[in-house]
DNA sequence: AAGTGGTCTAGACCACTTC
DNA sequence: AAGTGGTCTAGACCACTTC
């Protein structure tokens, strides 16, 4: 565990334990400094990640305060898209719900036109295509389309499906997922989606595209990811850059 | 500006016009603060920046690279939810297009209860509520409905509200906005937002709900916007934190 | 072993807020 | 003037990739 992050988690834990309280200041980032033995950089960098988490906010020559904010605490939403990748048994988990996976097809094809471009391959590369509807607790909570290359994800059978495929990727392939890029829309689910969701009508699902990286820079996934409107929500921080 | 800032500026500029060309390695961080004459931090912020905005990828022991990536160009939506804060102004701007906006109420009230939690004020706090259309062009892009404490805005006529409301905080009360956060939903429109944003039966709409602060830590918003799902999309770059 | 990005130090100097 | 966060330096040392 690197510095900055024992940092960032014991100062967390503090407003999480009521040590420092909602809109308390925080101590200075000199004291900080001298408190876990680390230069002002170091402790900067924690706080900008608790910043960006929406727990604190920063003033410069004013100091850093304690948010008085009780919007995180979920609302009984599935959950929101982190901004961490790992797809969706990582953004779940941390809710401590049970996941399972109902996997509806799962192919080798040449995919289509707008599929071979997304994933940057050859018009004739073999590609898997995978129909999962992912449940909390038995809830339908995401269906997902995937498109993966046989050939950067060799070796993928039907028990990974169950699971998480991204704990394949790592633990069996030895690679990393290094990022993703990801787009965000509200739309209508066509009769499928509407089904495997178990959508009454007129709910419209919140999509999720993504093209993800291997640490070799190889695309590996291209997804179309859609949650039930009605119980998911994706949160974000702000800023104004000249501050 | 920042030495990181014109640095970020530099190299984008030098991908646009082709003289990093997609998959290119970039020089090395430590080539950079040469020719930039600066320190390896400050240039590791500036490449930090790129890879937010998914131009660049970077590999640890590998280099850097330039995405091979046209997902950014837009495919004719109206936009994207920027990581700045700036309101829907801001948001706009950047596409050259004409914004115009319909005030469809402008009232002083006691706010409903959920807006008085949300904006942290006691149940008496008068309180500007504003329903606006805004367009681009000439065709609706959002309907806002935005709540402001008279008190932490003082002064606010019909005149700003046809333009930016951010505007008349930074030049005549000498405001800056420093943060907001954000909820982004998928959600059917009322009745009205339907009427205003002239959408089709059956077009959802993209929500973003928001509390936005001042530079002195007050709150001084709470809106919600509506986008049409049709039109509108919100890109994002997300990470492995082991990188 | 060489290449390359990441973390971290110790501190200078600056910008903004508060008094 | 004092308080407090932001930017930046010059460099040490580390972790991962490539050969």
């Amino acid at each position: 565990m690197l510095k900055y992050e024992l940092i960032e988690q014991d100062i967390q834990r503090k407003i999480e334990e009521g040590i420092y309280k909602p809109n308390d200041q925080l101590p200075m980032e000199r004291e900080m400094c001298e408190e876990y033995g680390v230069s002002k950089i170091t402790v900067k960098r924690a706080m900008d990640a608790l910043v960006s988490k929406g727990l604190i906010l920063k003033r410069r020559g004013s100091g850093s305060f304690v948010q008085d904010i009780d919007i995180r605490d979920g609302r009984g939403a599935f959950g929101s898209v982190s901004g961490e990748v790992g797809g969706f048994t990582v953004d779940m988990e941390s809710t401590g719900r049970q996941i399972s996976s109902i996997v509806h097809l799962f192919e080798v094809v040449i995919p289509p036109e707008k599929v071979v471009e997304q994933l940057k391959i050859s018009a004739d590369t073999f590609t898997y295509h995978i129909l999962r509807t992912r449940c909390l607790d038995g809830v339908p909570a995401a269906t997902e389309e995937t498109w993966m290359p046989i050939d950067v994800i060799p070796g993928l059978k039907l028990e990974h499906l169950q699971g998480s495929i991204y704990s394949f990727i790592r633990d069996e392939l030895g690679h990393k997922v290094h990022s993703a890029h990801r787009t965000l829309r509200a739309r209508m689910p066509d009769a499928q989606v509407q089904s495997f969701l178990k959508l009454e009508n007129s709910v419209p699902v919140f999509e999720v595209e993504q093209i993800c990286f291997l640490d070799d820079r190889r695309i590996f996934e291209y997804s179309v990811t859609e949650h039930p409107g009605d119980k998911y929500e994706f949160f974000t921080v702000s800023f104004n850059r000249n501050v």
